[in-house]
DNA sequence: CCATAATTACGTGTTATCACGTATTTTTTT
DNA sequence: AAAAAAATACGTGATAACACGTAATTATGG
């Protein structure tokens, strides 16, 4: 059979470094690429076409998330493995939302990488122990329902947390509509009442409440 | 001359083999020891005597920083240089006072670590250049010296800083203008120099910013 | 004392934000 | 099925942000 390919984003060098020397060690897999921002992302995975992506999930410039959500959406073949430095709840929901097929630490060990990009390639998913463990934990509980939970400790919505992480990200009313794919003028709508719930009078204050509250991830 | 050598202490597998990539790479830096936990530290250090350790600042099972100072106290002559995330002010004051000859991030180019090595080995410091600023920042504010040792790093002035502290805590244009009794297009040109100096093209981007190098607090 | 950096300030124009609204459709809860 | 909540969308207008500039004063370091 023919190499997995692979695309990697990271900002971070070492960590670059260190998956691209693991996985030149198995002759079944060929990192084919690195990206180290966000801006780049879509061209590089529009250029090489992977088998898989590896993506970090904050990036400097970015959002792994969102990126996945592109990428997936764009290539339907290209299957993402989020790479996190934590096990968050929020964010492995997030990410499973967006389409990807895998979620792995950084701090697992190798033999876990490996595995689940040949398991990602084949079509299946895979998820890190602690990850999985989780997700049943999350599951038996409220079939993962933490929505409500945060709804009524902020009386925000989902959609109107969702806003708030894209703000927080530096992008304004037209692009989070893109994004959403809805009106520029209902993410204004949403962003009044946000405003007017977290009693704050602009986005500075807002991406501090997102941060304390941890909305967002720093 | 003699290659220095290095002991790499970090619990993540795959920072490690970063590392170790890169300085391989490099004829005149040699790993001698990897050590993936605190308890094992300290007998590596004893047995090798490096002349460089590279200390990650968070272990699983230790704290980097309380290892540096017992490692500085035993064995002047090994120097520590800490392996960090992110820009920490409390952790990089806790690590020069614990003895630590240098201070970079694991984001860093391969040059910089390098660089560092060398530096560190024959007698010197090194700190990453986020680091730098993040001190003189500080600092500035107090009755620190250590501002005019390390002053070329590309960094924030005074002015800005305190107006990114400002832009931070919600205030507009106009209101910062008043604090500062300053015309409020001045307080417009800071906070253009800003965001290119900073490279973010809103007050989003901004605050995470300021946050992530602490000069505000939240 | 000279060069450079820092701080100050303004002109002009485009685009985005924010603050009021109103109002329909969809989803969830009771 | 009815009521409530959430998500959708638009109108209008004032204000602020952002992107280009240019350019004159201080400080300050060599």
């Amino acid at each position: 059979m023919s190499a997995i390919n692979v695309v990697l984003v990271d900002d971070h060098q070492l960590i670059r470094m260190g998956i691209t020397a693991l996985l030149n060690s198995e002759k079944d897999i060929k990192v084919i690429g690195e990206v180290t921002s966000a801006k780049e992302v879509m061209k590089k995975i529009d250029e090489e076409l992977p088998n898989v992506v590896l993506m970090d999930i904050s990036l400097d410039d970015g959002d792994g998330i969102l990126l996945t959500k592109e990428i997936c959406k764009k290539h339907k073949a290209v299957k993402v493995i989020m790479l996190s430095m934590h096990v968050k709840e929020d964010f492995i929901q997030r990410s499973l939302k967006a389409g990807a097929s895998g979620y792995i630490l950084k701090d697992s060990p190798k033999e876990e990488l490996i595995k689940a990009i040949k398991e990602v390639a084949s079509g299946g998913k895979y998820f890190a122990d602690e990850v999985s463990q989780l997700m049943l934990a999350s599951y038996v509980t409220k079939a993962g329902d933490i929505a409500g939970k945060r709804k009524k400790s902020s009386g925000l919505t989902n959609r109107e947390i969702e806003i708030i992480r894209l703000l927080s990200d530096g992008l304004n009313n037209l692009k989070i509509a893109d994004e959403l794919d809805i009106s520029h003028r209902t993410v204004d709508t949403h962003r009044t009442n946000i405003m007017q719930k977290v009693k704050v009078k602009n986005v500075a204050e807002l991406v501090k409440y997102a941060i304390k509250n941890k909305l967002i991830e720093i």
